[in-house]
DNA sequence: CATTGTGAACGGGTTCACAGCA
DNA sequence: TGCTGTGAACCCGTTCACAATG
């Protein structure tokens, strides 16, 4: 069924469904079409049912799709059906922010360590987390088994830390820092920076 | 030279090959080649040459490109040789950290307004900028002729002041709510939602 | 009758390969 | 010689259109 035939642009998509149709759970809505689903999002519904199609056949001819079961296969093919432990290394603003943010746990995940290169940080608690230092980082996230790392740190140690990350057995970082990251193959890298989203859209502007 | 045929996939690249190119400059590297910018960024080299071909020619022969010209080249193609005004709204965690983040100036960015709909956070500073409330959002926005806006508020209002800033002119958001945003034609939208990011990384894991 | 799942056609982005030039 | 700029070939994702079906 998951082939390695899949597009990563599609499984791209799977998470943008997700939410749709979580959101429309919320909404008590039962029963949505390819349609439906595709006018929210604005994708055609051709894309949606042909996406969809590469991991089974969710819908009723005539019908569309059932929410909640949707939700449930889509969460399935996410690996989401479960939660996922993550590292947060960077306790500034930015971590501080995520590491406060209520909407991860119904979505999947959870931050469960958070890791600071300044020892003023170090001891403190955000949230019900405490602070550690990152001289401890590899040990204590290996002895976690944790597999999800964010960074929130510097752009000139972000490298350094992501390499100490995936020594420690992270496959997948979540990258805030303005910096490209060199990992091993087998390791996930997905960046977050605002300003390249807004250079994007200054292009059109004026 | 800038036609509307520019791809917009093109059009998102060029922010990261401007990123690549300022750090080099930081560098004190005076000349970079396609294959160099690629290998920096995990594109291939034709890829590069390809996107930059849309805009002019900007390398040379046996040379190619000078880094600080082709810094200035991108800029003007981005619209990224002056400073943007850029209006935030929603003054919780994120919002305190990303009005406090510092590296926006220096890409071409700045935060000059920011709402918030709470009675007790009106009046606050962050840094030197004082919170408005959101019920002046629409008159002093449009006064300032700011055309970006940064969303940072909880989504069940997210769509409702995104009308409100459009209403005032703002011609792009970044939108940190993990809703989509129904906007007019004429207005761009970006959204930064982690968790979408980080679903995409666990289909991969395990 | 509405809507799915899908093969086929289409379109467009990426890679190739090389002429051209410093 | 080294590297750019680019037409052509290639590849792959999207859209189309329709048979199938509850």
């Amino acid at each position: 069924m998951v082939d390695k035939t899949v597009p990563d642009i599609v499984v791209g998509r799977l998470p943008r469904y997700l939410q749709a149709l979580q959101r429309m759970q919320q909404e008590d809505i039962l029963t949505t079409s390819s349609q439906d689903l595709g006018e929210r999002l604005g994708i055609s519904a051709a894309q949606i049912r042909k996406d969809l199609s590469q991991f089974g056949e969710f819908g009723k001819q005539g019908t569309g799709y059932s929410v909640s079961f949707l939700v449930n296969q889509v969460q399935e093919i996410l690996n989401v059906n479960k939660v996922w432990d993550i590292v947060l290394v960077g306790a500034g603003d930015l971590g501080h922010a995520i590491a406060r943010y209520q909407g991860f746990s119904n979505r999947g995940f959870r931050i469960v360590m958070i890791f600071d290169a300044d020892e003023h940080k170090v001891g403190k608690q955000i949230g019900k987390l405490e602070i550690h230092h990152v001289s401890n980082l590899k040990e204590k996230v290996r002895a976690a088994g944790v597999k999800i790392g964010m960074l929130t740190v510097p752009a000139s140690v972000a490298q350094k830390v992501a390499e100490e990350l995936t020594e420690a057995g992270v496959q997948a970082i979540l990258n805030y820092a303005p910096v490209p990251l060199s990992v091993p193959k087998h390791v996930r890298v997905q960046h977050i920076d605002p300003i390249i989203q807004l250079q994007h859209m200054t292009f059109y502007l004026e």
